[in-house]
DNA sequence: CATGAATGAGTTTTCATTCAT
DNA sequence: AATGAATGAAAACTCATTCAT
């Protein structure tokens, strides 16, 4: 019935959404949201203005689709890590390597993720899921700290979540002149005994 | 001809500079600095237009001058505690107490502030200034936690740093859902001996 | 090869813009014809816009195709009436009957057209010949009255082809709050005698 | 305190809105609504396209605007012909005369008013106040009938309304060919007794 | 010093139309 | 004959900035 079969459509979609929110990804960025047009989004994906606008309702929901698309990519490690069955510190140890892994090879999506998380314009929406996500691993966490014997075991959980995410904010604002890996050595020295 | 002298006619500059830089500062971290108008400054204000882009040169310099002047403000007194003559550890708890005050008790310009510390637009030139200030301070602490005996006190100084700053950025998203006097007492802690 | 007869194709094409046109004229007449996309048009008529522009050159050409169908659909039967052999009375009575029929049962259809006889953009070209229809049935009323005795035809058929159209109007712009059946009556009771 | 003064600047603003809408008028009369872009609009009223925003909405609020401020204007002078302490028909005659005087004399704006009517998107919201204007005309177009003893006032003011509105569709379609004139005696001669 | 009307360049958004398959 | 992804030109809209008074 159809000159070019659904699947071979689909793919078409898919292809241009990726090389749409690649491109929106990076400019975000490299630029700031505000500061980048959905035309310059266009002209680096290599689509026009109007294609963009046949798969997002504008650049907030651009915005939405991409943060989604990454969420989902980037929170399925860290939540395996935790709920593995390594002993507690050892679990520590991973889910620590692994945050510091995950910013170091992608500070982009990282800056953006945490300029937005600042700004209550933009992601209204957003930030709800955010806070739940942070939320449960808080949980998860407060539950490790209580099997390795911690007094306090969830005001431990807030600090090392505290501690983690300054962490990548200096990284992420410093660049190259942060002491990353000794940083992370640092931190998970403590957790040892 | 003059019926107002000089004296009057600074202190009517002044006051209106003032409530132009309140105005922005409310509307900048409320809305984002990119989503408020200059229209919306002066209104807030209750100014003209006009009158604004006397004293600044748009909204640029608006931004650059409300936070030289904010910095001014707050930088002091945490600069005053580490100067002092107070023993190392009285001196972290009175240090950790002051920033934890100045947050709670002006979360407007704090939000702005780290909001735009992660947006590369908008302030290139203030990035230097800020990462300065934050060297001197790393360093005053690294001695600080020398004279407390830490094997590693310039680590000690970055750790402290990164989980002070993730303390607040979580405050500053979570608002008063975050149980910031029972963190910095926690963090405290840690510190006493 | 070629399973299909060229009859089977013919009626698969007339199928189709019947489908198109009907779509069209729905949504041309619910929303106003610039306000009616061709995607729209394509999608409530079940196809795709490229079959669209296999059969129709673009908006202008199918909004003329649909007109002058519609119009070759409904002006035949006031016509007839005018031609016929009753006497006149019965031929007024019976025209604006049949008039009156043509718009209540087809008020979407009548709508359009008297909101595009306004517009000057949309249908130069088809203003000529929807005038022109309308200075046939003036001629052929103006011969009517005068069987009838008025002693000024000519005027009385203007007469009542302005009170026939403003009828219209007002139906069409009231709808079903409009006595559209005791109006009917009313004016036929003027011409008993 | 104000080196320009509030006076001057309320008149600018008149001055400015007078200017628009009056090229607003032009345009979307001649070249109908949807046909007119906001920049056509701007340039021939001699301003920018941003003042119009600082006047108006958008397009919808300015055509709003319009329309509200035409109907002022033009429908005080039938209302007082209604309300005089003429006979009845000497008012059916000077209302009559008023009616076809004022779409003579301003077809342009009839013209938009008439297409509007019929165009159920633009201006949902005038639809309401226009049809509240009818009614209260058919109100009183229904005592005077009945004060010139009609058996049906009621039916005589709709048809009367109907003719009218039917006379003005016909002048306004038809233009100067249309015998204005002696169609408006030929109807004024039938109501003299 | 103070005003707010006016500007226009830059941005977002829409949609009729084309085209490879 | 039929599809719908892709285009681009034209429209709507925003807002920092200027300027006459």
């Amino acid at each position: 019935m159809s000159p070019k079969t659904n699947e071979q459509f689909a793919a078409m979609r898919r292809e241009s959404q990726e090389k749409i929110e690649a491109a929106a990804l990076r400019l975000f960025a490299e630029k700031g949201y505000h500061n980048t047009s959905i035309s310059a989004i266009a002209r680096a994906a290599g689509v026009s203005k109007g294609l963009l606008y046949n798969y997002y309702d504008g650049k907030d929901d651009l915005l939405d689709s991409l943060i989604n698309h990454a969420i989902d990519d980037n929170s399925e490690e860290i939540e395996a890590f935790l709920q593995s069955e390594l002993p507690p510190f050892e679990k520590i140890k991973a889910v620590t390597e692994a945050a510091v892994q995950m910013v170091v090879s992608d500070p982009s999506y990282w800056k953006l993720l945490t300029a937005l998380a600042l700004q209550q314009d933009v992601i209204a929406h957003l930030k709800e899921s955010l806070d739940q996500k942070k939320a449960e691993m808080i949980q998860t966490a407060t539950v490790l700290f209580e099997q390795m014997g911690y007094t306090d075991p969830e005001k431990e959980a807030f600090l090392y979540g505290a501690t983690m995410d300054g962490l990548m904010l200096h990284y992420l604002s410093l660049g190259g002149q942060y002491p990353m890996e000794a940083m992370k050595d640092y931190i998970i020295e403590k957790y040892k005994l």
